[in-house]
DNA sequence: AGCACGCCGACT
DNA sequence: GTCGGCGTGCTC
């Protein structure tokens, strides 16, 4: 006898967990995992959808109460179930519960209500229901009446708010909609992203040049090949990529099927999000962060029924349900918002490239500096890889000039502006061009540390330092805790304690300092905490309202500022020494593309990197656009100390409320490890506290896996999550997975 | 979500 | 007592 786990196919999220049915012989054989069925449920043995997520010899609940499977709907068939069977494989590779999986994958759960909202209206007469109502008080209908008093008084009201506010559990309205006293109506509310602006909707025709054409033909030539592979475009800045996105998009469409294109974050690609628009129209709906959870979820409803064929997106838009995915693009494949920090920790990449496989649809990888886990794979030969060359109109790539700043101090120049990029910000600013200024770390100002005995302020729940602000306040970025600024050091007493290291407001002021006369924008944290806000910096900077932009990282990605011809880098090494093994790919991929935004209009652009290390291979590579030098060496490092990609990693994250405990179930751990698998192959390190070490007064440590086999590390990843299952002393510990 | 069970106030 | 609205908890 076979049992199955099923999902039950209602919104709610208490029914979010599945149910074991028994597989009636008639169906034995037949029914496959990621099959819709029809099952009996509930007291009533009403039936309903379920998803079949898992076929098992063993009932794991009282025999005798199983119900069996109905039938299988095996109209519904495809879409889901390939979803199910991804949900899956992301559970396995990834190491998270089913649950977690499907709810990654589904969007469905707890959203469906705002899908179809519910509103209550009076099916009868106000003057009518003022008589009802008398009745009803002079009897104890005591819910009944506070739901009619409501709408006799606003004519409507939401059903969820009204059961919120007015405790009208669904008997209540049942029982009143059998009267015929009020109606409950349903309407299905799309809302349209992108109805805000119809301004730029220009459909111009483009002419692919030459060696666009040739990548074009390229991968179609892939695609031809009985078992096509995943093709990465490396193509830098200003080459063209999304052009040659467009076309091949428009040739999956013309075979009737259907395109997925990611993309890092809608707010910093907001250009190419237009332009895919403008050749697209109503053909393409957006996905994005601020969107609600039942705004995407309309989303998804939409693509499901056909209404449109193309989805552009974040990370989750790889999930949209489409009957006949043609194709996958991952634009700027190397960011790491692609990477899920939330279990199960996916990788859009290896998720797209599974899904893609399934479906039999093609995956397009874009990119100025691949990462280093996609470009190995292309010298392995498991990507298909082509070039872009050339800059759009034939333009050359900025002139670079590297400031060692050690010698800026020696020489005298304290400043933080060394002065080159001084005089050539004067150049710059005269012919009335544009600057901009990176700072390649958070946006928020530096630390307060004692100039006397070292001590550093540091957060009381999160162990991070804290960061000075301008309002005299010190704040925690991971949980919001605020203080004032202290006078004296709270450890010695002494008062020489102050801001150590500028952060982009206080450049603002040095900036503005040495040349009064600009007109200054910042683009951090701070600034573009309000909804836009984002957006409205950059366009008014590439509307020339500003001479100057400052910013984080955000202002180097995407966005596209044809008058500015000078990008100052202002400390290169401040994302060097992260203390992560992947802090010299993240440099180099920071600098060039830095780099890559100075000259893009008809004026020629430069570059100035200033940093405390000017000899380091990713400053000296980014600095040429010399990918592939970058890549030999970095590749040379990872090999050496069996990082990813040369070797396989796992991190075993955990978290608890009690230091000791967590401390002694990371050994336990260890030890476990130790036992499964024995091998001298296998590298453990640690354990050791996380980057961030507590987070909201959760100990927070990790234990990393090292092995040249990912199907090792999944051995033991499984081994670790039964023996935290069977352990009642991990029921106070949550346990993490993260495979990198 | 929908269904049944059972609590507790109201009324014969 | 007992009738019935209404909250609560369970669904393989």
């Amino acid at each position: 006898m076979k049992y199955a786990d099923i999902i039950v196919d209602i919104t709610s999220e208490r029914l979010d967990r599945t149910f074991q049915y028994r597989i009636p012989d008639s169906l034995e054989g037949k029914l496959q995992v990621g099959m819709v069925v029809s099952v009996p449920f509930g007291k009533g043995n009403r039936e309903i959808d379920g998803y079949v997520i898992g076929i098992t010899d063993t009932p794991q609940f009282d025999e005798n109460r199983l119900k069996c499977i109905h039938s299988i709907k095996s109209d519904e068939k495809t879409t889901e179930s390939s979803l199910i069977v991804l949900a899956e494989w992301m559970r396995e590779r990834y190491g998270s519960t089913m649950i977690q999986a499907l709810k990654t994958v589904f969007p469905v759960k707890e959203k469906v209500r705002q899908c179809s909202q519910d509103t209550l209206v009076l099916n009868i007469t106000k003057e009518e229901a003022k008589i009802q109502l008398k009745e009803l008080e002079g009897k104890k209908y005591h819910a009944r009446a506070r739901l009619l008093r409501e709408l006799i008084e606003r004519g409507c009201l939401d059903k969820t708010q009204a059961a919120k506010d007015l405790g009208a559990s669904a008997s209540v309205v049942n029982a009143m909609r059998q009267a015929g006293w009020i109606q409950v109506l349903s309407r299905e509310v799309y809302r349209d992203p992108l109805r805000t602006d119809g301004s730029s909707s220009s459909s111009r025709s483009y002419v692919l040049t030459g060696e666009q054409q040739e990548v074009l033909a390229g991968i179609l030539e892939e695609w031809k090949q009985e078992n096509p592979r995943p093709c990465l475009i490396q193509g830098v800045t200003g080459s063209g990529k999304t052009e040659v996105y467009m076309e091949l998009i428009a040739h999956v469409l013309s075979q009737g099927r259907q395109a997925i294109v990611l993309i890092p974050e809608i707010a910093l690609t907001y250009q190419t999000v237009m332009r895919f628009y403008g050749r697209f129209k109503d053909k393409l709906s957006v996905l994005h962060s601020r969107l609600s959870a039942g705004e995407r979820y309309d989303q998804f409803c939409r693509a499901k029924k056909g209404e449109i064929q193309i989805m552009v997106g974040p990370r989750s838009a790889l999930f949209t349900p489409f009957p006949n995915l043609g194709l996958i693009v991952i634009d700027e494949e190397h960011e790491n918002t692609y990477k899920s920090e939330i279990t199960p920790r996916y990788h859009a990449r290896e998720t797209a490239e599974k899904r893609a496989q399934m479906e039999h649809a093609y995956l397009v990888l874009g990119s100025a500096t691949p990462s280093l886990e996609a470009y190995s794979r292309a010298e392995e030969g498991k990507y298909a890889r082509f070039r872009l060359r050339q800059r759009y109109g034939g333009r050359p790539l900025p002139g670079v000039t590297i400031i060692d700043l050690r010698k800026e101090l020696k020489e005298g120049n304290r400043s933080i502006l060394s002065r080159r990029l001084q005089q050539a910000m004067q150049e710059r600013l005269e012919k009335r061009e544009q600057v901009m200024l990176f700072l390649n770390r958070r946006g928020y100002a530096g630390f307060l540390s004692c100039r006397s005995c070292g001590e550093v302020l540091q957060c009381p729940h999160c162990d991070v330092s804290l960061a000075v602000h301008k309002g005299g306040k010190l704040i925690c970025h991971y949980c919001g805790y605020e203080t004032e600024v202290v006078k004296k050091c709270p450890s010695c007493g002494s008062p020489y304690i102050g801001a150590f290291k500028a952060g982009t407001q206080q450049i603002q002021d040095i900036v503005q300092k040495c040349f009064p006369k600009s007109r200054i924008l910042r683009m951090d944290y701070d600034t573009t905490r309000k909804k836009e806000s984002h957006a409205q910096i950059l366009e008014a900077f590439a509307r020339q309202e500003a001479d100057i932009l400052i910013g984080t990282q955000m202002i180097v990605k995407g966005h596209d500022f044809p008058h500015v011809t000078l990008v100052g880098v202002l400390a290169a090494d401040l994302s060097l020494h992260s203390g992560d093994y992947r802090s010299a790919e993240r440099t180099f991929q920071l600098l060039t593309q830095a780099v890559g935004r100075a000259g893009r209009g008809s004026s020629p652009g430069e570059a100035v990197i200033q940093t405390y290390q000017p000899e380091h291979y990713s400053i000296q590579a980014a600095a040429r656009q010399d990918y592939d030098s970058f890549y030999e060496e970095e590749m040379g490092y990872r090999r050496l100390l069996g990082y990813p990609p040369a070797s396989h990693m796992m991190a075993v994250l955990g978290s608890c409320r009690e230091e000791t405990l967590l401390a002694q179930g990371m050994e336990y751990l260890k030890k476990f490890v130790q036992r499964v698998y024995g091998k001298p192959d296998l590298h453990l390190i640690g354990p050791a506290p996380q980057t961030v070490g507590k987070v909201k007064d959760q100990y927070r440590k990790v234990l990393y896996l090292k092995h040249p086999r990912e199907e090792v590390l999944i051995y033991v990843k499984d081994k670790l999550e039964q023996y935290i299952e069977i352990n009642s002393g991990f029921r106070s510990i949550l346990i993490q997975f993260d495979i990198q």
